[in-house]
DNA sequence: TGGCCTCCATACGGTGCCGTACGGTCCTCA
DNA sequence: TGAGGACCGTACGGCACCGTATGGAGGCCA
């Protein structure tokens, strides 16, 4: 665990542990000292790469961002808009993406540098997903109302896969939830009777 | 803000201050000398009360576990279970509520202390939107999915509304979107054509 | 080989918070 | 009115972390 080091500590190699370090124990537990002990280093070299610990915030949420931006441009090798909207579908909900990183920024997402990394990848996803479900069809408004909607389940998935992994076990092992988060999203609204 | 105190502190008002700063800065943010600061007070108080920090950080917890059983009894007020659902949805989706708290425990949900808490309320309101949707008509495994989609849409708003609060602004004032979430979730499926 | 520059360890002072010790104040009740 | 207990302030030691100062090891080049 990065105790046997014997080469030389880059700026880079600090940020990738600070990032490590975020997905484990959130945003406050990115620390010049203890993350110098998980490099088999001291504050000495830390200072040299660095001013302060805040650089060593913002660039580990730079990179952060990077990596989002990253995946959405690998999604983007699926050219059928329908197919590339169930393939983001499923990997949300059956693939194991505990992504602590994206947890830890969510419950800090009032702290000034966090913020405004965490308003532009939401944008930034927003954006891609309401862009192809207008590919799919669905006018500029309704494309949109279907990305919030499912970016928000999103969202809310991610969280309770880390609070209680085993309420969602059944749901996922389950093809008919699959099926009912795809359908209430990708297919038009026929209006039902309701009240009001 | 609590400066111009002159009565004396019990130690629900240590909790109820704690459960406050926990809805602001996080659990992290649940200091003893900060809170005491905050409340005119020194520390001398608080060791009358409690035994330690992290005594304070529980008693928050079961205060905010016993708010949120008082929301779910107060919804019951509401006989019908369809009409139950609904406002359950409007007060989630249209409300105003930026819950603090909610994100401030999500994001420490590995926390020894937070973690059970978060588990039994998770489950309290997962069992009791499945009854409801139970109630509706759903057979037991199709309103335990149900329940499980609306509550990753609840939780996901939450955040949602907490990063990014104009990009949910649009939806949010359109009627059409409160009805595509309620669409999608109170309906039964009917299997539309989709590949595969 | 010797000087310089890069990278790092060690040592130090400063800060914010925890928990304890102890003394003081006010309220209660006989 | 005085004794005892409930409640609180102050002072202290300790810990974890931040940031600075300084010197030393090792590569590069004349």
């Amino acid at each position: 665990m990065g105790v046997g080091r014997d080469t030389r500590l880059s700026a880079d190699d600090w940020a990738a542990e600070a990032l490590v370090v975020l997905g484990e124990k959130g945003l406050g537990g990115i620390a010049v000292e203890p993350i110098a002990a998980r490099l088999g280093a001291t504050k000495g070299s830390f200072y040299w790469h660095f001013a302060n610990r805040d650089a060593l915030v913002e660039a580990a949420l730079a990179r952060w961002e990077q990596v989002t931006e990253g995946i959405i441009t690998a999604m983007d090798e699926e050219p059928d808009p329908q197919q590339r909207l169930r393939r983001l579908f499923r990997q949300v909900v059956t693939g194991a993406t505990s992504n602590g990183v994206e947890i830890g920024l969510l419950g800090n997402a009032d702290d000034p540098r966090v913020a405004p990394v965490l308003r532009r990848v939401t944008q930034r996803r927003l954006r891609y997903v309401a862009d192809t479900f207008a590919a799919i069809g669905f006018d500029e408004r309704a494309a949109r109302q279907r990305a919030v909607l499912a970016y928000t389940a999103y969202l809310g998935h991610v969280q309770l896969a880390s609070t209680a992994p085993d309420e969602l076990a059944d749901p996922m092992a389950d093809p008919d939830y699959f099926e009912l988060v795809v359908n209430g999203l990708i297919h038009p609204v026929r209006h039902a009777p309701h009240d009001r």
